[in-house]
DNA sequence: CTTGTATTTAACCGAATGGTTTAATACGTT
DNA sequence: AACGTATTAAACCATTCGGTTAAATACAAG
């Protein structure tokens, strides 16, 4: 799976997002993380290693405990991801907005549309 | 699942996002959208299923076709969640940073650490 | 060396994903 | 009414996901 969708996929769970809320505190230990959640420890165990995966936590080696760190840099990249689209949601769709988001879009996003000739265009 | 969740879910997938991307150019039909891709009809129906069904498209009708539109209202939900973290993409980690970090992070994500005492205090 | 604590692994389960192919449906045109 | 085009629905399949319980591992302390 690409970066992106690793992250997305990553952020994509409610359980993940409050462990990472939890890690913008500091670093915690497994059991630490496990704690607010009615859930199993290996459940809890699983979700760690989705986010390590992700990049979005580190681990280090402690005795026994294994202590979780935030690495936001995929968050970082997620947030460009989608503030490519800020001005469809900031868009007020006047004439002139049209206008500016198809001249940003072609530079920015995609091929441009050459859209194919068909019936629809007869209407 | 919770919106967010929806939205994040939706997002972890390459061809999806190519779609959104493809979106941002104006609307555009389930032929269209498709013809990039390499992977049946069907398949894109369902890629947009879930788009619609997270809200990041619209769908219209006129005659045969549904032409599709984007929506960016969730990506905005999207950014301002990962914006929560731009601190912590952006800190240079020296004493001050992590200063201002904590005062932050307590008042906006989170209860508390609280960490339990426990043997790796004796250390 | 035994016990207790922290964490992971293994095996399993049901539901969701992402794709397929083969119909079915909806509409415009002839 | 029949045909062609656009799209979806149904049935199927392999894989992944998110959870469980039970067992294994790693380490510190007694």
């Amino acid at each position: 799976m690409d970066h992106l969708s690793t992250t997305f996929q990553a952020l994509a769970d409610p359980t993940r997002r409050a462990i990472l809320a939890r890690l913008s505190n500091g670093a915690a230990t497994v059991n630490e993380l496990a704690a607010p959640f009615s859930m199993s420890l290996p459940a809890i165990s699983k979700h760690l290693k989705v986010l390590e995966r992700a990049q979005l936590i580190s681990r280090g080696k402690e005795a026994q405990w294994r202590p979780c760190e935030l690495k936001a840099a995929p968050l970082k990249e997620a947030n460009a991801w989608t503030e490519q689209y800020r001005q469809f949601w900031e868009a007020r769709f006047d004439r002139l907005d049209a206008y500016l988001q198809e001249l940003q879009s072609n530079e920015k996003v995609v091929a441009p549309p050459k859209r194919k000739t068909n019936a629809r265009n007869k209407k």
